[in-house]
DNA sequence: ACCACCATGTAACAGGTTACATGATTAA
DNA sequence: TTAATCATGTAACCTGTTACATGGTGGT
């Protein structure tokens, strides 16, 4: 009963669930999601894909090529399904965030409050760029990736409100 | 020129310019910080404390002790904190948040509507004993701790208003 | 009597990144 | 002619978790 699956495991399975796939298509899917909820490498992906077929989540079938490697398309079997859908049904681990630049804030007081103040609006500009990203995302999939999208851009929108006020706030303590 | 150090290393590092530590004692730290922006097993601190030495960034010494296991003392060395600094003052990797919920959320059709609802609350709860925790959090360090803590506050602030519109729209759906 | 605190570590495993290696086809 | 797309993977490395192992002191 045990059948654990990480979650990158069961990122590729559900992937799966919507039609056979290769390796490459699987990364693609993942790009074309934005990346904002899950971004493997290809290493681990191919990784992955022979231990789920070694456990039965999985068939692969060779499909012949020439002139570049053979592709290995990959269906889920009844057992991966079983397998994805408990792993959505456990309750989701929370965690706080642990971004690097919360530890550099912490520890402010060991480098110049300009420097301070670059890293603040660094991270806006990288928010506000991102935010840029998902509102112009193309690939709203369906209603359920609609909610995790609009999760995002609320955390977006949060972060880039603090770093403004925070921006602010360092400022003034150089003046 | 290379001496790269990774978060961990970086975040031993910032301590030790605080005063002579323990691995004991830092991994106590740690915890005061409320473990919101490092929570770093022991093993790992174990781990890492010799290699800072080998290095040149700490020196240490032993505190002979009977009835249990000496005791060793790390102190921050000239070079040590040259490579903190160095580190503090790179620009902060930003990265979209990762967590499991999303991918829940990503792949919601595959589950019944009422387990995503529990998730969402089951995070929401979460997220507002988190903030409650935060919020009596006594060990308010200096006014740069202040600024990563106000972070995670607004953070998780965003992240309960979401929940709760999203509670909200989900249960309708179930109507 | 029991629990929290003090204090160290090792071993096995899991998960993930980076760099390397190969090479044809097709569109601009 | 240059770049993107297609398509696979291996090897070395790094970071981190979990479980195991030991055992005295001091407070309720």
């Amino acid at each position: 009963m045990a059948s654990k699956i990480s979650a990158t495991e069961a990122a590729v399975l559900g992937l799966l669930t919507r039609g056979e796939m290769s390796g490459y298509d699987l990364q693609r899917e993942a790009e074309a999601a934005g990346g904002f909820f899950w971004a493997p490498t290809k290493s681990r992906i191919y990784a992955v894909l022979p231990t789920l077929v070694d456990r039965g989540y999985a068939t692969s079938r060779e499909v012949l090529q020439t002139g570049r490697p053979n592709k290995h398309l990959y269906t889920i079997t009844k057992k991966g399904r079983a397998v994805v859908k408990a792993w959505l049904e456990e309750p989701p681990v929370f965690e706080p965030e642990r971004a690097p630049l919360l530890l550099k804030l912490y520890f402010g007081d060991l480098l110049p409050p300009e420097k301070l103040l670059e890293h603040v609006r660094a991270m806006k500009t990288q928010a506000t760029s991102l935010k840029k990203r998902l509102e112009e995302h193309p690939d709203r999939h369906d209603a359920y990736a609609e909610l995790a999208y609009t999760h995002t851009l609320e955390w977006l929108k949060a972060l880039i409100r603090w770093a403004s006020s925070t921006e602010r706030e360092l400022a003034q303590r150089l003046r």
